[in-house]
DNA sequence: ACGAAAACCGATAAGCAATCGGTTTTATAA
DNA sequence: TTATAAAACCGATTGCTTATCGGTTTTCGT
């Protein structure tokens, strides 16, 4: 999956504001570029069409809304840059981590640690809500 | 950075087998490619050009090797792709991982954790190299 | 210095984001 | 209900990048 310049704004402001029509992008999105409305109302057809936002008539206008959340984004480019080159087998999520951690010190590592905490607390959590 | 399909390749075996030159990565790259021998030249000149090769003449022909590891590139990748979407500040690499992690199970997560502490003892390690 | 081998150049095709003008559709207000 | 203004949609164009190779130039060894 790529994203352009332009799709990349585009999904940073709905994520900030989500329900807006195209001219409100355009319209925020003027600080930092220098897009026509119709260039800006391309950019979220074709994201819309990837699948990325949804959007629902309000009056004359779409309006627009993120599918997916910042995080989850991200983990599907990490994993789909990733993937390509890990063999079947290996889990690309955790050999990923094993490629950026080189690059962590300590105070990384412990906020990583950290991290793993929350995430073990809230399996737990949804493996008692699944029990009933 | 953006890598084609079969520039990945072409890194893939030369991770597997250094010092090789073009006709040897054609023949390799026959099994998965039809590629004449002039495509997969410009392939191993094109990664030269982006600085994930190195070279060096031997007889007619150049010998080629990947100047990074395969685990370097994935991370840097991976901080290519999350960075895009990570405000100055954050730090984009835990960030990263946090956007992952909630992908993940138990099992995935202790792995994680192994690798935090590899990393951790590589650091110490490093750490009293340097201390002489 | 000759000839074969390899590198390099240049042209072409294909795919995709960005661009935006112009046309069609559509919601509302008269 | 129909006119009209607003927005969506369509299509063409540009620019960028990889893949593709044929053909030419360079280069090394004999």
């Amino acid at each position: 999956m790529f994203l352009g310049e332009l799709e990349k704004q585009v999904l940073q402001y709905l994520w900030s504001s989500p329900n807006v029509d195209a001219k409100q992008v355009h319209a925020a999105l003027a600080k930092q570029r220098d897009s026509s409305p119709n260039t800006v109302q391309s950019a979220l057809e074709r994201l819309f069409k990837k699948g990325l936002l949804s959007r629902e008539k309000q009056g004359h206008a779409y309006l627009y809304r993120a599918k997916i959340k910042r995080e989850e984004l991200i983990a599907k480019l990490i994993d789909s840059v990733a993937s390509d080159f890990i063999s079947q087998g290996e889990n690309s999520l955790v050999a990923a981590f094993s490629s950026v951690s080189s690059d962590m010190d300590e105070g990384q590592l412990d906020q990583l640690e950290k991290l793993i905490e929350i995430q073990r607390s809230q399996l737990k959590q949804s493996k008692s809500n699944a029990d009933k």
